[in-house]
DNA sequence: TTTGGGGTCATACTTTCGGCTGATTTTGGG
DNA sequence: CCCAAAATCAGCCGAAAGTATGACCCCAAA
């Protein structure tokens, strides 16, 4: 039973139009026993039902043909200005200065923008021993601050 | 006679069915004349008909019915890689961030390793004006310190 | 064994920075 | 002329950075 009413609602448009047909018929059939129909007009008659069942037919595909959207996806590129990443690390510089492995390892974090506190729990050392290496750096840079140990590591080629 | 020919394309579907409705007819005719038709099955002519011109319908309404068309617009970021040293200034970002002049100006100035003090001697300000603007600054580009101020506004093309 | 280099850590102190509050003046657009 | 935004300035205070001093540890080379 859920089967076949499951087929009515699928199949609705095609069995309203074979039952309209079944009608159309029965009526003609019935002209026919009158006698009317013939002794007019043959064409005219004949264009009707044409245009009738064309206009049937119209409904029909518009029940039976979902119109799919059509999806246009348009891609603007939109451009983004990018540094070369192209960091050679300055090893002569390096080695000139004097600079300790751990002393970089602080230039670095202080670039990337963390405090000395920051820089300790990254590194695993104390707020005390990130001072000490900074200020051992700041020597070797011949700097007074952060941000000039950083404009001239960048220079230098020791940080990106 | 252009207009005429675009008429005729727009129209196609439409133009064509007429012709062959007209054909239809004209057979019909003949075929009345001969009296070859009437004498069988009257149902089962009408019924060919109706089924032929719903095909038509079918046809027509393909034509006629455009499936919609959904436009999408996808931004795709495309990095451009520049040299280092074309530093492009990043107007947009400017924008969008809503820094003022004399904001830019005080970054630039921090990131070239100076001081408050050292920046406002600059600008011909006080210290407590380039404070303002720093506070300002750090604010806009969602900081903490000045070094990842500096590094923030690397990144977003600030500045070189 | 001694020496030098590098790393780690603490403490005390000074300087600079950053946040907050408030006020006034200047500038540019409607 | 009006108004909002930008710029300027001051004061206070705690946080963070920077300086100076000293101590200890490890390791390799002389």
């Amino acid at each position: 039973m859920p089967a076949f009413r499951d087929f009515l609602t699928r199949h609705k448009a095609l069995i309203l139009y074979g039952v309209f047909l079944a009608l159309l018929l029965l009526l003609l059939r019935w002209l026919e026993l009158r006698l009317l129909v013939f002794n007019h007009s043959t064409e005219m008659y004949i264009g009707a039902i044409a245009i009738l069942f064309t206009a049937l037919g119209i409904w029909l595909a518009m029940k039976l043909t979902r119109p799919k959207e059509k999806t246009i996806i348009v891609e603007v590129e939109k451009e983004v200005y990018v540094p070369k990443a192209e960091f050679v690390f300055n090893e002569a510089e390096f080695e000139k200065r004097g600079l300790s492995r751990r002393e970089l390892e602080v230039l670095e974090l202080m670039a990337a923008g963390f405090s000395n506190q920051e820089i300790g729990a990254r590194l695993f050392i104390s707020l005390s021993t990130v001072k000490t290496h900074s200020s051992n750096l700041f020597e070797k840079l011949d700097v007074k601050r952060r941000t000039q140990a950083i404009e001239r590591g960048k220079k230098l080629g020791l940080i990106p």
